[in-house]
DNA sequence: AATCGAAGTTCGCGATTGCGAACTTGGCGA
DNA sequence: TCGCCAAGTTCGCAATCGCGAACTTCGATT
């Protein structure tokens, strides 16, 4: 009766004290749409709404439809990409390099 | 009488060297499905058919449906969060190590 | 225990998605 | 130039989205 997806908007959604309501409000739709998606199987939101959605939770899409059980490893991975969006150029940049050594150490 | 989103999958589709026929066959669609897509504004594709579409051509579900031209700047993150997913966990860690540094530097 | 409000749930319906099947276009070889 | 085939396009319809408005639950307060 209730999907991947609509566990993890749930659980993100009650993650960040939000109601139905305010979830809807930020997503700019409606609470009983909201509710359909966490609970009903049918609902497969467009991919706009779903993005939305996933801004409001702070979170991705691809993150939200993961068919999958996400693994350590990937949780990791968005956090770690989200971290790193809200850094400043610089220090971005530097990340960015350190990625190109270790990049090119990897073929031994 | 094309979005943005329609821009993005063909020239995506077209760097690829698929035909439309090509494309719906990888992401589980039709051809007429993909063409209204690219070409015709009122395409709104569902999460699913979009995410499907995103990794049939390489790229995130985010870049396909971002509103405003892309800057510099997002198009050097996601090509980087891209390489690093890539590289293998241990190269991974010692990034997310470099990261923590980094932004804890930042409060300055 | 009665009332109130906030959160969640159900229902019905117009609007939109997504597809199959037929049709058009354009390039190429005989 | 004609036929041929692949690529692209149009059309009509079933299935689904997404919403408003009413209804239910349930805890808190008196």
């Amino acid at each position: 009766m209730s999907t991947a997806l609509g566990e993890r908007v749930r659980e993100a959604r009650l993650a960040k004290g939000l109601t139905l309501e305010a979830l809807a409000e930020k997503v700019e739709s409606s609470k009983s749409y909201m509710w359909q998606i966490e609970n009903k199987d049918v609902a497969r939101p467009s991919a706009e709404k779903l993005q939305q959605i996933a801004k409001a939770l702070d979170t991705t899409v691809e993150y939200l439809l993961a068919v999958e059980a996400v693994t350590q490893e990937d949780a990791a991975d968005t956090a770690f990409f989200r971290k790193y969006q809200r850094m400043n150029p610089r220090s971005k940049e530097r990340l960015r390099e350190m990625l190109k050594i270790l990049d090119d150490d990897e073929d031994d």
